[in-house]
DNA sequence: GATTGTGAATAGATTCACAGCT
DNA sequence: AGCTGTGAATCTATTCACAATC
């Protein structure tokens, strides 16, 4: 079970993908799986599976394959999916409300347990169960409930000291949805998911 | 102004990040930058913007730097985003709600016309401004309606028929939340966004 | 003197192809 | 016989460093 840090967000996110067929096929009823057909069936490179695979330890049968519920549970186990991860979701606009209700935040591995926001009129609102509590609880709700994940759905204009607050309360890791570079600190990993990035790509095809 | 279509979508979203970072600057008045300020001033790398641009031509001046103004009026002509493109938003739940509210989707680029569900209690409702329509309607619509990028807020399981309905129907680019490996036929280019997949990114760094 | 644009160098990711197990 | 795990080969991306230009 190597852990070491330098393993690549391409490579992390096809595992998360691993995962998700495996799934899947357990659903199916199968038990066992080759990485060619793992390939075949799910449009990916039987190499890279195994490459990707690799770098973690000896997971396959040589002339067999993989067993399905045991390659199941590593990648769950590597990927930290196995337990429960606390949420805060900061920013209780459009964005933070449907993210608060999405399902796979409400999951075995991800649970909300705060939505956050600064304007008065959302303090108190009931949104997935959860009362909207002021900004400024954030430094005293993080470490109580024991949060480790924080995400940013917040304009861009705050998204920075929001940010900071955030991991000076201690928060593991961040997902921000704000178009900004955030200026980040090492120690809290962050993740940004830009909406027009993508639809500016997009449109480069458009012509 | 010349146009290969083999442009890696990495230089291509980092064109996007310069884009929004010259925005800025022209907002604070700025008229001049060069790669090596610009780097700085936003935390990017200044051989890799020189060598980004020169994949487009010459927009620079040597010993000078980069006309703001200029610049940002080539990127946007290379992005496609100084027209507007049509979009249409299939499913009508949380996220396709948040995302028919985005105001990035009611901008100068990107302008939501069209709202789909196949939910007979959704269609008929008001959500931003549009009246919600059955996604039996979609051939007729996208059509109608000149829509270029149809924008997939469905579950997993509806996301590929959804794909290829919208393909068929003729949208041009498809821009994919539902957490599927989509099959897609190469001329409708497409982007997922996978957000469980960025959340067990971050859960792997949390040991 | 300053900065771009770019070939050459380096680093990183993917694919190939086969030795080593079962 | 069949499939994994892996070094070597290829392809892609980034960084370096400097000649060309203003």
């Amino acid at each position: 079970m190597s852990q070491r840090d330098d393993v690549s967000s391409l490579t992390l996110n096809r595992l998360s993908v691993y995962l998700r067929c495996l799934r899947q096929l357990q659903q199916d009823g199968e038990t066992r799986i080759s990485s060619q057909d793992l390939a075949r069936r799910f449009h990916l490179s039987a190499a890279q599976i195994r490459k990707d695979l690799a770098q973690f330890g000896e997971f396959g049968i040589r002339g067999v394959g993989y067993q399905i519920d045991d390659l199941r549970r590593r990648l769950e186990s590597l990927l930290g999916v196995d337990r429960e991860h606390r949420v805060a979701i900061v920013g209780a606009g459009n964005l933070g409300t449907a993210l608060a209700r999405f399902p796979g935040f409400n999951s075995d591995s991800f649970r909300v347990v705060a939505v956050l926001d600064n304007d008065p009129q959302k303090v108190g609102r009931k949104i997935a169960g959860h009362t909207v509590c002021h900004s400024r609880e954030l430094p005293r709700l993080i470490p109580e409930l024991g949060v480790q994940i924080g995400i940013l759905a917040v304009p861009a204009a705050a998204a920075q000291e929001n940010y900071d607050a955030l991991a000076r309360a201690g928060v593991k890791a961040v997902l921000n949805f704000a178009p900004v570079q955030l200026e980040t600190c090492s120690a809290v990993p962050t993740k940004s998911v830009d909406l027009m990035i993508f639809m500016e790509e997009l449109s480069y095809f458009l012509r």
